[in-house]
DNA sequence: CCTCATCGTGCAAGCGCTTGCACGATGGTC
DNA sequence: GACCATCGTGCAAGCGCTTGCACGATGAGG
């Protein structure tokens, strides 16, 4: 293993001089400078992260925390900020919360001396028992906004009018949106936006994944529903599917818009119309504004994400009121 | 921030007894070490890692390489692998490789000096350049078998023999396989198995993803295949939403069984009928088995992970001859 | 009763790096 | 031409922990 020291002796000068050229390069003159850089590709020399780390300067990773890798839509964040990272040359600590508050904070815990900074997704656990655990470690909240906590969230305003006025456009008056757990600010956050609409029923809350939305089409049916919003992909997938078990057809009968843009709306069938949540940004957009307090800048950024609406196949015109009579015939024999 | 002094100080003893009551309890007499160990909770000491490190030990730390997080198989594996870095007390560091070698090589390298070991996910860099990035470091490999490396991986016989049994049973006589990527090891594998096999076809190689399965429809539709076994979940989605937008039925016309089992699979509609890998148990005992080999163990174990069907509906008996015929008249018209 | 293993614990030397401080060498100013 | 700010570099003290070694206190054997 070659270390500073090497470097030092190759090029001639002392250590500190290497470990500055590292870190604080504009305290160097330029002829050393080089030297240094060149002794260090020619040694093939390498920091190391654990002895700078102790030394008092920067370790060069973050923490991640997600609720759970295996949902589309985190791993898509994780991905981004695995990329911001390596453009930023940090390393990433990944932590799977399993959803749990106190698998957060143990998480947090752990991971605590090796990182500079958190970026926790969806946070569960109270903003003061984050603060008690990473004290003043950097961190940024995804998909929560917290006082006094840097933060980049998604307009769920957006999300629920997008999907509302796109429903209404193609002629939907009967139209419902899923509300989602009370627990997530995205939810708190949409109950706001869905206040302001006139007209629109809300069901729920709802759990967002794939069974729940399966269980959810019969209600819909059977309140002679037209258009749904649903909380997230994986439950309109479910809705659709419940829906077809029912011997309605998507569109046709139902149409149905998601959010997030997982992979599997592109491949569904027929494929999902979806509020498409910006999850490349989101996780860039952590890391940057993670990186900006690691830098020292004391300014709590909240930053607020644009939607947009992905059109695909699974939302429709409404069915005239012959087409509609037809449906619920169907729907007295089912 | 509390270290072992302090908790040396509080349980009158000398710093190194607490550290090898953390390291090596049987060296340190019962009484001593009960003080300590309440000292230690009572003052919520946490070792530094970096420290810890640095002075030579464990990390306590191993790396995870993998093509795609965004891939769902593998983000099934990783949270496995996180659960039981969990179980053991260890962090786990991820890199996402972007199914590149360049990628998995200097991602290696970025967390070389941070790490105990590496579990590395289907490898695309060839070994010898493993080895030379990581030295005597223990890794094993996932889903790829090579000489002198640790591995976990999938037994690629029985996923081909069980798809196409599968398929026999239910009456097919025309039925495909098809062929992953050269570069995979699996697709080696699997290759052997299927050379193995009387009266199947061979399509492709062909990645194992939802577009290229969508454009294989057409082929299978034109080659009278009533039974297909597709390398992968998403490559089989492909080919069924591929074949709806022939005109065919899945499985009326057309039997698909996938492999992997993602969650997807079990979204789709219908159902998708797949070989299930026991993701969490390739997680798992990828961390055992580097775990062992951290702790000095100089075995190089190959562990071999059986397969199962999962029956869905997205396969059935293979039509009746008429049946057949049918179809055929209506793929003239398409 | 003295000798010698054996066991439990203290001691101190680092691991590789950062950083405040000191110091010599510049070049400009009165 | 002597003085001072400025700049570039060397020096050394740790950061918190592990571990080989030494040492005192036990209990067993002659």
């Amino acid at each position: 293993m070659v270390t500073l020291a090497d470097v030092a002796q190759a090029a001639g000068v002392h250590p500190s001089t290497v470990s500055r050229v590292l870190s604080r390069p504009q305290l160097i003159g330029v002829p050393t400078r080089t030297a240094v850089h060149e002794a260090i590709s020619l040694l093939g020399y390498v920091p190391n992260k654990a002895a700078r780390q102790l030394a008092g300067g920067r370790v060069g990773s973050i923490g991640v925390l997600v609720p759970d890798i295996a949902n589309p839509f985190f791993a898509k964040i994780v991905r981004a900020v695995q990329q911001s990272c390596r453009a930023d040359g940090l390393t990433m600590l990944l932590a799977d919360t399993d959803q749990r508050a106190d698998e957060e904070l143990s998480g947090a815990r752990a991971l605590g001396g090796s990182v500079d900074g958190f970026v926790v997704c969806s946070p569960v656990a109270a903003t003061k028992d984050w603060r008690a655990v990473v004290g003043v470690t950097p961190i940024v909240f995804v998909n929560r906004r917290a006082t006094g906590v840097a933060s980049v969230v998604l307009d769920q305003r957006a999300i629920v009018e997008l999907g509302v006025d796109h429903l209404r456009e193609l002629g939907h008056r009967r139209i419902a949106v899923v509300r989602g757990p009370d627990a997530y600010w995205s939810s708190k956050e949409r109950d706001r936006a869905i206040a302001r609409l006139d007209g629109v029923l809300t069901i729920g809350p709802v759990r967002p994944d794939f069974d729940a939305g399966i269980a959810l089409a019969a209600g819909l049916i059977n309140a002679e529903i037209t258009g749904v919003l649903a909380f997230n992909d994986l439950q309109a997938l479910g809705i659709m599917v419940g829906c077809r078990a029912a011997g309605r057809s998507v569109p046709d009968d139902l149409s149905v818009v998601g959010s997030d843009d997982i992979a599997g709306g592109a491949m569904s069938d027929p494929p999902l119309t979806t509020v498409s949540a910006p999850a490349h940004e989101l996780g860039a957009s952590a890391v940057q504004l993670l990186v900006h307090q690691i830098n020292g800048s004391p300014e709590v950024t909240e930053s607020l994400l644009p939607v947009a609406l992905t059109v695909r196949r699974s939302t429709g015109p409404v069915a005239r009121r012959t087409g509609r009579q037809n449906s619920n015939t169907r729907g007295d024999l089912s």
